[in-house]
DNA sequence: GGAACGCTACGGCCTCGGCCGTAGCATCGG
DNA sequence: CCGATGCTACGGCCGAGGCCGTAGCGTTCC
Protein backbone atom coordinates (compact mmCIF):
# COMPACT_ATOMS: atom_id res chain seq x y z
CA UNK A 1 0.00 0.00 0.00
CA UNK A 2 2.88 2.33 0.86
CA UNK A 3 2.24 5.18 -1.66
CA UNK A 4 0.11 3.40 -4.09
CA UNK A 5 1.08 7.43 -6.17
CA UNK A 6 -2.38 7.60 -8.17
CA UNK A 7 -3.89 4.57 -9.34
CA UNK A 8 -6.27 4.90 -11.93
CA UNK A 9 -9.92 6.16 -10.84
CA UNK A 10 -11.46 3.76 -12.21
CA UNK A 11 -9.47 0.55 -12.18
CA UNK A 12 -10.95 -0.34 -8.59
CA UNK A 13 -14.45 -0.38 -9.53
CA UNK A 14 -13.92 -2.35 -12.57
CA UNK A 15 -12.02 -4.43 -10.12
CA UNK A 16 -15.06 -4.89 -7.92
CA UNK A 17 -17.05 -5.94 -10.89
CA UNK A 18 -14.88 -8.23 -12.24
CA UNK A 19 -13.52 -9.86 -8.93
CA UNK A 20 -16.98 -10.42 -8.22
CA UNK A 21 -17.69 -12.52 -11.79
CA UNK A 22 -13.92 -14.21 -11.31
CA UNK A 23 -15.28 -17.05 -8.52
CA UNK A 24 -15.97 -20.05 -10.48
CA UNK A 25 -19.39 -20.63 -8.32
CA UNK A 26 -20.37 -17.09 -8.84
CA UNK A 27 -19.54 -17.16 -12.45
CA UNK A 28 -21.73 -20.49 -13.01
CA UNK A 29 -24.49 -18.95 -11.15
CA UNK A 30 -24.16 -15.84 -13.67
CA UNK A 31 -23.52 -17.82 -16.52
CA UNK A 32 -26.13 -20.00 -16.02
CA UNK A 33 -28.57 -16.88 -15.92
CA UNK A 34 -27.48 -15.71 -18.52
CA UNK A 35 -30.52 -17.46 -20.48
CA UNK A 36 -32.62 -14.71 -18.77
CA UNK A 37 -34.75 -17.01 -16.38
CA UNK A 38 -34.98 -16.60 -13.19
CA UNK A 39 -33.61 -19.69 -10.57
CA UNK A 40 -34.09 -20.03 -6.94
CA UNK A 41 -31.14 -20.01 -4.83
CA UNK A 42 -31.44 -24.15 -4.15
CA UNK A 43 -30.82 -24.31 -8.28
CA UNK A 44 -28.11 -21.92 -8.27
CA UNK A 45 -26.26 -23.68 -5.54
CA UNK A 46 -26.29 -26.73 -7.12
CA UNK A 47 -25.67 -25.57 -10.88
CA UNK A 48 -22.38 -24.07 -8.53
CA UNK A 49 -21.94 -27.25 -6.82
CA UNK A 50 -21.86 -25.51 -3.51
CA UNK A 51 -23.66 -25.54 -0.44
CA UNK A 52 -26.97 -23.73 0.27
CA UNK A 53 -25.60 -21.69 2.77
CA UNK A 54 -22.10 -20.64 0.55
CA UNK A 55 -24.47 -20.07 -2.43
CA UNK A 56 -26.31 -17.52 -0.49
CA UNK A 57 -23.06 -15.61 0.32
CA UNK A 58 -22.24 -15.24 -3.07
CA UNK A 59 -25.80 -14.19 -4.10
CA UNK A 60 -25.78 -11.53 -0.80
CA UNK A 61 -22.75 -10.26 -3.08
CA UNK A 62 -23.83 -10.40 -6.67
CA UNK A 63 -26.56 -8.36 -5.03
CA UNK A 64 -24.78 -6.00 -3.36
CA UNK A 65 -22.49 -5.37 -6.83
CA UNK A 66 -25.87 -5.01 -9.18
CA UNK A 67 -25.24 -7.79 -10.60
CA UNK A 68 -28.55 -9.49 -10.09
CA UNK A 69 -31.96 -8.79 -8.66
CA UNK A 70 -34.65 -11.53 -6.99
CA UNK A 71 -38.18 -11.72 -7.04
CA UNK A 72 -39.55 -12.86 -3.75
CA UNK A 73 -42.17 -15.04 -4.26
CA UNK A 74 -43.43 -17.40 -1.10
CA UNK A 75 -40.52 -18.96 0.10
CA UNK A 76 -38.80 -19.18 -2.57
CA UNK A 77 -36.59 -16.07 -4.29
CA UNK A 78 -36.12 -16.25 -7.92
CA UNK A 79 -33.20 -14.62 -8.97
CA UNK A 80 -32.04 -13.13 -12.01
CA UNK A 81 -29.72 -11.04 -14.01
CA UNK A 82 -30.13 -7.34 -13.25
CA UNK A 83 -29.90 -5.92 -16.92
CA UNK A 84 -28.82 -6.82 -20.62
CA UNK A 85 -25.72 -4.45 -19.38
CA UNK A 86 -24.72 -7.37 -17.28
CA UNK A 87 -25.37 -10.21 -19.78
CA UNK A 88 -23.34 -7.94 -22.59
CA UNK A 89 -20.44 -7.67 -20.10
CA UNK A 90 -20.64 -11.46 -19.68
CA UNK A 91 -20.73 -12.29 -23.32
CA UNK A 92 -17.84 -9.84 -23.64
CA UNK A 93 -15.49 -12.54 -21.26
CA UNK A 94 -16.89 -15.25 -23.43
CA UNK A 95 -15.84 -13.76 -26.12
CA UNK A 96 -12.11 -14.05 -25.02
CA UNK A 97 -12.60 -17.60 -22.49
CA UNK A 98 -13.50 -19.22 -26.53
CA UNK A 99 -10.68 -17.14 -28.30
CA UNK A 100 -8.08 -17.74 -25.62
CA UNK A 101 -5.21 -19.95 -26.85
CA UNK A 102 -8.20 -22.31 -28.37
CA UNK A 103 -6.93 -24.60 -25.92
CA UNK A 104 -9.99 -24.23 -24.22
CA UNK A 105 -12.31 -24.38 -27.16
CA UNK A 106 -15.81 -25.87 -25.86
CA UNK A 107 -15.96 -29.72 -25.88
CA UNK A 108 -17.92 -31.92 -27.99
CA UNK A 109 -21.44 -32.13 -28.39
CA UNK A 110 -22.39 -29.31 -25.74
CA UNK A 111 -20.49 -27.01 -27.79
CA UNK A 112 -22.27 -27.51 -30.83
CA UNK A 113 -25.22 -27.21 -29.89
CA UNK A 114 -25.12 -24.00 -28.03
CA UNK A 115 -22.85 -22.97 -31.33
CA UNK A 116 -26.12 -24.09 -33.50
CA UNK A 117 -28.91 -21.59 -31.59
CA UNK A 118 -29.04 -20.65 -27.42
CA UNK A 119 -30.21 -18.01 -25.73
CA UNK A 120 -28.55 -14.88 -24.44
CA UNK A 121 -29.80 -13.45 -21.52
CA UNK A 122 -33.52 -12.75 -23.78
CA UNK A 123 -32.61 -13.30 -27.29
CA UNK A 124 -31.62 -15.47 -29.39
CA UNK A 125 -27.76 -16.53 -30.96
CA UNK A 126 -25.67 -18.67 -32.34
CA UNK A 127 -26.13 -19.82 -35.96
CA UNK A 128 -30.11 -18.95 -35.32
CA UNK A 129 -29.53 -15.41 -34.12
CA UNK A 130 -27.30 -15.02 -36.69
CA UNK A 131 -29.47 -15.96 -39.24
CA UNK A 132 -32.23 -13.75 -38.40
CA UNK A 133 -29.62 -11.03 -38.28
CA UNK A 134 -28.42 -11.51 -41.53
CA UNK A 135 -32.25 -12.50 -43.63
CA UNK A 136 -33.29 -9.09 -42.28
CA UNK A 137 -29.88 -7.41 -43.82
CA UNK A 138 -29.83 -9.26 -46.78
CA UNK A 139 -33.82 -7.87 -47.17
CA UNK A 140 -33.19 -4.68 -46.70
CA UNK A 141 -35.04 -4.62 -43.47
CA UNK A 142 -32.37 -2.97 -41.48
CA UNK A 143 -30.43 0.29 -41.35
CA UNK A 144 -28.09 1.58 -39.09
CA UNK A 145 -29.20 4.49 -36.31
CA UNK A 146 -28.25 6.48 -33.90
CA UNK A 147 -28.62 3.62 -31.35
CA UNK A 148 -27.44 0.45 -32.98
CA UNK A 149 -29.99 -0.70 -35.78
CA UNK A 150 -33.12 0.72 -36.96
CA UNK A 151 -36.19 -1.56 -38.86
CA UNK A 152 -37.12 0.26 -42.59
CA UNK A 153 -40.65 0.10 -43.43
CA UNK A 154 -40.47 -3.18 -45.01
CA UNK A 155 -38.51 -4.74 -41.23
CA UNK A 156 -41.52 -3.07 -39.27
CA UNK A 157 -43.67 -4.53 -41.98
CA UNK A 158 -42.93 -8.00 -41.14
CA UNK A 159 -42.33 -7.58 -37.20
CA UNK A 160 -46.05 -6.39 -37.01
CA UNK A 161 -46.84 -9.46 -39.42
CA UNK A 162 -45.76 -11.75 -36.49
CA UNK A 163 -48.38 -9.86 -33.91
CA UNK A 164 -45.11 -7.29 -32.66
CA UNK A 165 -45.33 -3.89 -32.75
CA UNK A 166 -41.67 -2.18 -33.67
CA UNK A 167 -42.46 1.10 -32.24
CA UNK A 168 -43.83 -0.23 -29.04
CA UNK A 169 -41.16 0.81 -26.13
CA UNK A 170 -39.49 3.53 -27.79
CA UNK A 171 -40.07 5.60 -25.00
CA UNK A 172 -37.36 3.12 -22.69
CA UNK A 173 -34.06 4.19 -22.49
CA UNK A 174 -33.20 0.75 -23.94
CA UNK A 175 -32.67 0.36 -27.71
CA UNK A 176 -35.39 -1.62 -29.83
CA UNK A 177 -32.74 -3.16 -31.91
CA UNK A 178 -28.78 -3.47 -31.37
CA UNK A 179 -25.81 -5.73 -32.44
CA UNK A 180 -24.57 -8.03 -30.08
CA UNK A 181 -21.22 -9.77 -30.53
CA UNK A 182 -21.66 -13.43 -30.66
CA UNK A 183 -18.92 -15.55 -28.75
CA UNK A 184 -19.49 -18.66 -30.60
CA UNK A 185 -19.35 -17.06 -34.23
CA UNK A 186 -17.40 -14.02 -33.85
CA UNK A 187 -20.24 -12.14 -35.44
CA UNK A 188 -23.07 -9.63 -34.26
CA UNK A 189 -27.04 -10.98 -33.74
CA UNK A 190 -29.92 -8.81 -32.64
CA UNK A 191 -30.63 -7.70 -28.91
CA UNK A 192 -32.62 -5.06 -27.61
CA UNK A 193 -36.14 -5.15 -26.32
CA UNK A 194 -37.60 -6.24 -30.05
CA UNK A 195 -35.17 -8.60 -30.15
CA UNK A 196 -36.38 -9.93 -26.56
CA UNK A 197 -40.08 -10.01 -28.06
CA UNK A 198 -39.78 -11.47 -31.22
CA UNK A 199 -37.81 -14.44 -28.88
CA UNK A 200 -40.38 -14.50 -26.47
CA UNK A 201 -43.10 -15.11 -29.39
CA UNK A 202 -40.80 -17.73 -31.03
CA UNK A 203 -41.35 -19.86 -27.26
CA UNK A 204 -45.09 -19.27 -27.17
CA UNK A 205 -45.90 -20.46 -30.33
CA UNK A 206 -43.65 -23.26 -29.97
CA UNK A 207 -41.30 -22.28 -33.10
CA UNK A 208 -38.43 -22.74 -30.66
CA UNK A 209 -38.01 -25.06 -27.31
CA UNK A 210 -35.59 -24.46 -24.69
CA UNK A 211 -33.47 -27.39 -23.17
CA UNK A 212 -33.52 -27.62 -19.98
CA UNK A 213 -30.19 -27.32 -17.85
CA UNK A 214 -28.40 -25.05 -21.07
CA UNK A 215 -28.76 -22.37 -22.69
CA UNK A 216 -29.05 -24.38 -26.14
CA UNK A 217 -32.33 -24.09 -27.83
CA UNK A 218 -33.98 -26.19 -30.20
CA UNK A 219 -35.40 -25.15 -33.84
CA UNK A 220 -38.74 -26.98 -34.37
CA UNK A 221 -39.87 -28.04 -37.85
CA UNK A 222 -42.72 -25.54 -37.06
CA UNK A 223 -40.28 -22.92 -36.47
CA UNK A 224 -38.46 -23.48 -39.22
CA UNK A 225 -41.46 -23.31 -41.34
CA UNK A 226 -42.49 -20.29 -39.81
CA UNK A 227 -40.00 -18.22 -39.80
CA UNK A 228 -38.60 -19.04 -43.77
CA UNK A 229 -42.23 -17.64 -44.92
CA UNK A 230 -41.68 -14.61 -42.30
CA UNK A 231 -38.39 -13.55 -43.53
CA UNK A 232 -37.66 -14.37 -47.09
CA UNK A 233 -34.12 -14.81 -46.95
CA UNK A 234 -34.08 -16.80 -43.82
CA UNK A 235 -31.83 -19.93 -43.75
CA UNK A 236 -30.36 -21.74 -41.26
CA UNK A 237 -28.03 -24.79 -41.11
CA UNK A 238 -30.41 -27.25 -39.15
CA UNK A 239 -30.09 -26.02 -35.54
CA UNK A 240 -32.37 -29.22 -35.14
CA UNK A 241 -33.73 -31.92 -32.73
CA UNK A 242 -30.95 -34.18 -31.62
CA UNK A 243 -32.03 -36.79 -28.96
CA UNK A 244 -32.24 -35.20 -25.35
CA UNK A 245 -29.80 -35.50 -22.80
CA UNK A 246 -31.28 -36.01 -19.97
CA UNK A 247 -29.39 -35.44 -16.30
CA UNK A 248 -30.33 -36.34 -12.79
CA UNK A 249 -31.72 -33.45 -12.15
CA UNK A 250 -30.67 -33.16 -8.12
CA UNK A 251 -27.26 -34.41 -6.43
CA UNK A 252 -27.09 -37.36 -4.19
CA UNK A 253 -26.70 -35.69 -1.09
CA UNK A 254 -23.63 -37.63 0.39
CA UNK B 1 -15.20 -29.52 -3.71
CA UNK B 2 -16.97 -33.00 -2.04
CA UNK B 3 -19.43 -33.67 -5.18
CA UNK B 4 -19.07 -30.32 -7.01
CA UNK B 5 -22.21 -32.25 -9.43
CA UNK B 6 -21.93 -30.66 -13.08
CA UNK B 7 -20.61 -27.15 -12.23
CA UNK B 8 -21.45 -25.67 -16.26
CA UNK B 9 -19.07 -26.04 -18.81
CA UNK B 10 -17.65 -22.73 -19.21
CA UNK B 11 -18.49 -21.28 -16.38
CA UNK B 12 -14.55 -21.78 -15.00
CA UNK B 13 -13.24 -20.76 -17.89
CA UNK B 14 -15.43 -17.39 -17.88
CA UNK B 15 -14.04 -16.65 -13.87
CA UNK B 16 -10.69 -17.76 -15.10
CA UNK B 17 -10.80 -14.36 -16.94
CA UNK B 18 -12.84 -12.64 -14.68
CA UNK B 19 -10.43 -13.66 -11.78
CA UNK B 20 -7.21 -12.11 -14.00
CA UNK B 21 -9.34 -8.75 -14.14
CA UNK B 22 -10.27 -8.59 -10.76
CA UNK B 23 -7.33 -7.85 -8.62
CA UNK B 24 -7.26 -3.96 -8.39
CA UNK B 25 -3.53 -3.84 -9.58
CA UNK B 26 -4.38 -6.07 -12.89
CA UNK B 27 -7.44 -3.86 -13.56
CA UNK B 28 -5.46 -0.94 -13.07
CA UNK B 29 -2.87 -2.01 -15.27
CA UNK B 30 -5.43 -2.92 -18.05
CA UNK B 31 -7.04 -0.08 -17.88
CA UNK B 32 -4.29 2.17 -18.65
CA UNK B 33 -3.82 -0.26 -21.48
CA UNK B 34 -7.15 0.51 -22.76
CA UNK B 35 -5.71 3.73 -24.80
CA UNK B 36 -4.18 1.32 -26.97
CA UNK B 37 -0.39 2.37 -26.03
CA UNK B 38 1.93 -0.07 -24.96
CA UNK B 39 3.58 1.02 -21.68
CA UNK B 40 6.83 -0.53 -20.05
CA UNK B 41 6.07 -2.95 -17.12
CA UNK B 42 7.36 -0.02 -15.03
CA UNK B 43 5.42 2.44 -15.51
CA UNK B 44 2.31 -0.15 -15.22
CA UNK B 45 3.87 -1.26 -12.12
CA UNK B 46 3.40 3.13 -11.06
CA UNK B 47 0.38 3.13 -12.34
CA UNK B 48 -0.84 -0.21 -10.56
CA UNK B 49 1.05 1.61 -7.42
CA UNK B 50 3.09 -1.62 -6.59
CA UNK B 51 6.85 -2.64 -6.74
CA UNK B 52 8.15 -4.11 -10.02
CA UNK B 53 8.41 -7.45 -8.84
CA UNK B 54 5.19 -7.29 -7.70
CA UNK B 55 3.83 -6.07 -10.70
CA UNK B 56 6.27 -8.55 -13.16
CA UNK B 57 3.85 -11.00 -11.38
CA UNK B 58 1.01 -9.36 -12.57
CA UNK B 59 1.87 -8.82 -15.88
CA UNK B 60 2.96 -12.81 -16.25
CA UNK B 61 -0.41 -13.60 -15.44
CA UNK B 62 -2.15 -11.91 -17.93
CA UNK B 63 0.25 -12.89 -20.19
CA UNK B 64 -0.93 -16.45 -19.64
CA UNK B 65 -4.46 -15.68 -20.01
CA UNK B 66 -3.70 -14.15 -23.13
CA UNK B 67 -4.52 -10.35 -22.16
CA UNK B 68 -2.06 -8.74 -23.00
CA UNK B 69 1.04 -9.06 -25.41
CA UNK B 70 4.28 -7.24 -25.69
CA UNK B 71 7.15 -6.22 -27.49
CA UNK B 72 10.93 -6.56 -26.18
CA UNK B 73 13.03 -3.67 -27.44
CA UNK B 74 16.15 -3.09 -25.73
CA UNK B 75 16.07 -3.93 -22.22
CA UNK B 76 12.40 -2.34 -22.35
CA UNK B 77 9.25 -4.62 -22.62
CA UNK B 78 6.41 -2.55 -23.80
CA UNK B 79 2.93 -4.06 -23.04
CA UNK B 80 -0.08 -4.17 -24.67
CA UNK B 81 -3.68 -5.35 -24.65
CA UNK B 82 -4.04 -8.88 -26.63
CA UNK B 83 -6.64 -7.35 -28.59
CA UNK B 84 -9.61 -5.38 -29.47
CA UNK B 85 -11.47 -8.15 -27.82
CA UNK B 86 -10.13 -7.35 -24.93
CA UNK B 87 -11.18 -3.83 -24.72
CA UNK B 88 -14.33 -4.64 -25.93
CA UNK B 89 -14.71 -6.73 -22.82
CA UNK B 90 -13.39 -4.61 -20.33
CA UNK B 91 -15.87 -1.40 -21.70
CA UNK B 92 -18.61 -3.88 -20.99
CA UNK B 93 -17.38 -4.00 -17.26
CA UNK B 94 -17.25 -0.55 -16.85
CA UNK B 95 -20.66 -0.12 -18.13
CA UNK B 96 -21.91 -1.75 -15.25
CA UNK B 97 -19.11 -0.27 -13.11
CA UNK B 98 -20.66 2.99 -13.88
CA UNK B 99 -24.41 2.23 -13.89
CA UNK B 100 -24.21 0.61 -10.65
CA UNK B 101 -26.02 2.18 -8.03
CA UNK B 102 -24.65 5.49 -9.17
CA UNK B 103 -22.67 5.17 -5.88
CA UNK B 104 -19.60 4.98 -7.86
CA UNK B 105 -20.32 7.51 -10.21
CA UNK B 106 -17.11 9.14 -11.92
CA UNK B 107 -15.94 11.94 -9.54
CA UNK B 108 -15.66 15.23 -10.50
CA UNK B 109 -13.43 17.43 -13.25
CA UNK B 110 -11.36 14.07 -14.38
CA UNK B 111 -14.89 12.36 -15.08
CA UNK B 112 -16.09 15.29 -16.64
CA UNK B 113 -13.05 15.36 -19.16
CA UNK B 114 -13.25 11.37 -20.25
CA UNK B 115 -17.11 11.43 -20.68
CA UNK B 116 -16.03 14.61 -23.52
CA UNK B 117 -13.55 12.70 -25.58
CA UNK B 118 -11.36 9.40 -24.68
CA UNK B 119 -9.82 6.71 -26.53
CA UNK B 120 -11.27 3.17 -26.69
CA UNK B 121 -8.21 0.97 -27.32
CA UNK B 122 -7.49 2.50 -30.61
CA UNK B 123 -10.39 4.53 -31.51
CA UNK B 124 -12.35 7.30 -30.25
CA UNK B 125 -15.27 7.26 -27.51
CA UNK B 126 -16.86 9.90 -25.56
CA UNK B 127 -18.89 12.60 -26.49
CA UNK B 128 -16.14 12.78 -29.53
CA UNK B 129 -16.59 9.31 -30.31
CA UNK B 130 -20.35 10.01 -30.27
CA UNK B 131 -20.32 12.90 -32.76
CA UNK B 132 -18.09 11.23 -35.27
CA UNK B 133 -20.93 8.25 -35.23
CA UNK B 134 -24.21 10.44 -35.23
CA UNK B 135 -22.56 12.63 -37.94
CA UNK B 136 -22.07 9.57 -40.08
CA UNK B 137 -25.34 7.90 -39.11
CA UNK B 138 -27.27 11.37 -40.18
CA UNK B 139 -25.43 12.22 -43.18
CA UNK B 140 -26.74 8.90 -44.45
CA UNK B 141 -23.01 7.64 -44.69
CA UNK B 142 -23.32 4.60 -42.71
CA UNK B 143 -25.53 1.31 -43.81
CA UNK B 144 -25.98 -1.82 -41.22
CA UNK B 145 -23.94 -4.70 -43.02
CA UNK B 146 -23.14 -8.13 -41.96
CA UNK B 147 -20.17 -7.19 -39.92
CA UNK B 148 -21.93 -4.34 -38.29
CA UNK B 149 -21.73 -1.01 -40.09
CA UNK B 150 -21.00 -0.47 -43.73
CA UNK B 151 -20.13 2.56 -45.23
CA UNK B 152 -22.50 4.16 -48.17
CA UNK B 153 -20.83 5.60 -51.43
CA UNK B 154 -20.95 8.91 -49.87
CA UNK B 155 -19.32 7.59 -46.42
CA UNK B 156 -16.32 6.12 -48.98
CA UNK B 157 -16.10 9.56 -50.59
CA UNK B 158 -15.39 11.01 -47.30
CA UNK B 159 -12.96 8.68 -45.50
CA UNK B 160 -11.05 8.85 -48.84
CA UNK B 161 -11.26 12.54 -49.08
CA UNK B 162 -9.16 12.31 -45.44
CA UNK B 163 -6.54 10.35 -46.86
CA UNK B 164 -7.88 6.83 -45.49
CA UNK B 165 -9.25 3.99 -47.71
CA UNK B 166 -12.01 2.33 -47.07
CA UNK B 167 -11.73 -0.88 -48.31
CA UNK B 168 -8.18 -1.66 -47.31
CA UNK B 169 -8.69 -4.03 -44.59
CA UNK B 170 -11.38 -5.84 -45.91
CA UNK B 171 -9.20 -9.41 -45.99
CA UNK B 172 -9.06 -9.62 -42.47
CA UNK B 173 -11.14 -11.31 -39.94
CA UNK B 174 -11.77 -7.41 -37.91
CA UNK B 175 -14.74 -5.78 -39.15
CA UNK B 176 -14.12 -2.41 -40.65
CA UNK B 177 -16.25 -0.32 -38.91
CA UNK B 178 -18.70 -1.49 -35.83
CA UNK B 179 -20.80 -0.32 -32.95
CA UNK B 180 -18.99 0.15 -29.74
CA UNK B 181 -21.19 0.66 -26.72
CA UNK B 182 -20.25 3.82 -24.90
CA UNK B 183 -19.52 3.45 -20.86
CA UNK B 184 -20.17 6.89 -20.63
CA UNK B 185 -22.54 7.91 -22.92
CA UNK B 186 -24.72 4.43 -22.70
CA UNK B 187 -25.06 5.06 -26.80
CA UNK B 188 -22.79 3.27 -29.38
CA UNK B 189 -19.59 5.03 -30.73
CA UNK B 190 -17.86 3.98 -34.28
CA UNK B 191 -15.01 0.79 -33.59
CA UNK B 192 -13.35 -0.94 -36.08
CA UNK B 193 -9.74 -0.58 -37.71
CA UNK B 194 -11.30 2.15 -39.96
CA UNK B 195 -12.25 4.07 -36.94
CA UNK B 196 -8.76 3.28 -35.77
CA UNK B 197 -7.24 4.50 -39.04
CA UNK B 198 -9.39 7.28 -38.54
CA UNK B 199 -8.05 7.87 -34.86
CA UNK B 200 -4.55 7.79 -36.03
CA UNK B 201 -5.08 10.14 -38.94
CA UNK B 202 -6.64 13.03 -36.37
CA UNK B 203 -3.31 12.07 -33.67
CA UNK B 204 -0.95 12.56 -36.80
CA UNK B 205 -2.81 15.98 -38.05
CA UNK B 206 -2.85 17.34 -34.76
CA UNK B 207 -6.68 17.48 -34.60
CA UNK B 208 -6.90 15.62 -31.53
CA UNK B 209 -4.31 15.47 -28.36
CA UNK B 210 -3.43 12.88 -26.34
CA UNK B 211 -3.43 14.29 -22.57
CA UNK B 212 -0.93 12.74 -20.48
CA UNK B 213 -2.27 9.80 -17.65
CA UNK B 214 -5.62 9.53 -18.75
CA UNK B 215 -7.15 8.50 -21.78
CA UNK B 216 -8.88 11.86 -22.28
CA UNK B 217 -8.53 13.11 -25.75
CA UNK B 218 -8.21 17.40 -26.66
CA UNK B 219 -10.23 18.33 -29.58
CA UNK B 220 -7.87 21.08 -30.87
CA UNK B 221 -9.38 23.92 -32.62
CA UNK B 222 -8.13 23.51 -36.24
CA UNK B 223 -9.72 20.02 -35.53
CA UNK B 224 -12.76 20.77 -34.66
CA UNK B 225 -12.53 22.66 -38.18
CA UNK B 226 -11.26 19.80 -40.17
CA UNK B 227 -13.59 17.81 -39.12
CA UNK B 228 -17.18 20.00 -39.41
CA UNK B 229 -15.63 20.47 -43.04
CA UNK B 230 -15.21 16.17 -43.53
CA UNK B 231 -18.40 15.34 -41.62
CA UNK B 232 -20.97 18.27 -42.64
CA UNK B 233 -23.47 17.28 -40.01
CA UNK B 234 -20.71 16.87 -37.31
CA UNK B 235 -21.46 18.76 -33.95
CA UNK B 236 -19.16 18.30 -30.67
CA UNK B 237 -20.44 20.12 -27.79
CA UNK B 238 -16.84 21.38 -26.69
CA UNK B 239 -14.13 18.86 -25.88
CA UNK B 240 -11.98 22.29 -25.95
CA UNK B 241 -8.53 22.55 -23.92
CA UNK B 242 -8.94 22.73 -20.41
CA UNK B 243 -5.58 23.57 -18.54
CA UNK B 244 -3.43 20.98 -18.19
CA UNK B 245 -3.44 18.99 -15.37
CA UNK B 246 0.05 18.54 -14.49
CA UNK B 247 1.61 15.86 -12.46
CA UNK B 248 4.96 14.20 -10.93
CA UNK B 249 5.45 11.77 -13.49
CA UNK B 250 7.59 9.67 -11.18
CA UNK B 251 7.26 8.48 -7.37
CA UNK B 252 9.76 9.43 -4.93
CA UNK B 253 11.42 6.03 -4.50
CA UNK B 254 11.69 6.45 -0.74
C1' DG C 1 -50.38 -25.98 15.97
C1' DG C 2 -46.56 -28.55 14.37
C1' DA C 3 -43.41 -30.20 11.09
C1' DA C 4 -41.07 -29.64 6.78
C1' DC C 5 -38.93 -26.54 3.82
C1' DG C 6 -36.27 -22.33 1.68
C1' DC C 7 -33.34 -19.25 2.81
C1' DT C 8 -30.00 -16.29 5.44
C1' DA C 9 -26.67 -15.02 9.52
C1' DC C 10 -22.64 -16.15 12.12
C1' DG C 11 -18.26 -18.49 13.37
C1' DG C 12 -14.22 -21.18 12.61
C1' DC C 13 -11.13 -23.57 9.39
C1' DC C 14 -7.94 -23.39 5.75
C1' DT C 15 -6.31 -22.43 1.19
C1' DC C 16 -5.20 -19.10 -2.33
C1' DG C 17 -2.83 -15.44 -3.76
C1' DG C 18 -1.00 -10.59 -3.36
C1' DC C 19 2.96 -8.31 -1.38
C1' DC C 20 7.85 -7.27 -1.04
C1' DG C 21 12.95 -8.58 -0.13
C1' DT C 22 16.74 -10.62 -2.14
C1' DA C 23 19.00 -12.51 -6.03
C1' DG C 24 20.00 -13.33 -10.84
C1' DC C 25 19.97 -12.46 -15.98
C1' DA C 26 19.95 -9.44 -19.98
C1' DT C 27 20.98 -4.86 -22.15
C1' DC C 28 22.94 -0.25 -22.60
C1' DG C 29 26.43 3.43 -21.73
C1' DG C 30 31.04 4.96 -20.73
C1' DC D 1 34.99 -4.07 -18.93
C1' DC D 2 32.21 -2.31 -15.24
C1' DG D 3 28.33 -0.17 -13.31
C1' DA D 4 23.58 1.29 -13.96
C1' DT D 5 19.13 -0.04 -15.49
C1' DG D 6 14.89 -2.95 -16.71
C1' DC D 7 13.03 -6.92 -15.83
C1' DT D 8 12.07 -11.61 -13.95
C1' DA D 9 12.49 -15.78 -10.47
C1' DC D 10 12.10 -17.46 -5.83
C1' DG D 11 10.78 -17.53 -0.97
C1' DG D 12 8.40 -16.19 3.12
C1' DC D 13 4.76 -13.42 5.27
C1' DC D 14 0.05 -12.45 5.89
C1' DG D 15 -4.59 -10.94 4.97
C1' DA D 16 -8.82 -11.85 2.20
C1' DG D 17 -12.24 -14.78 1.32
C1' DG D 18 -14.39 -19.37 0.05
C1' DC D 19 -16.18 -23.33 2.45
C1' DC D 20 -19.32 -25.69 5.54
C1' DG D 21 -21.62 -26.53 10.31
C1' DT D 22 -24.91 -24.85 13.31
C1' DA D 23 -28.57 -21.81 14.35
C1' DG D 24 -32.50 -18.84 13.50
C1' DC D 25 -36.41 -16.66 10.85
C1' DG D 26 -40.30 -16.80 7.75
C1' DT D 27 -43.54 -19.47 4.70
C1' DT D 28 -46.30 -23.45 3.44
C1' DC D 29 -48.85 -27.51 4.01
C1' DC D 30 -51.43 -30.96 6.76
Amino acid sequence: MAHHAIMSTQGPYLAEIAHLMGDPARASMLHALMDGRALTAKELAWIAGVAPQTASGHLAKLMQGNLIAFAAQGRHRYYRLAGPEVATALEGLMVLANLDGASRRLPSRVGAELSQARTCYDHFAGRLGIGIHDALMAGGHLAASEGGYALTASGKAIFRALGLEPDAGSKSRRAALRPCLDWSERRPHLAGHLAASLACRCFEMDWVRRRKDSRAVILTEKGRGALEAAFPEFRCDAPGPVNPVVREPVPAPA
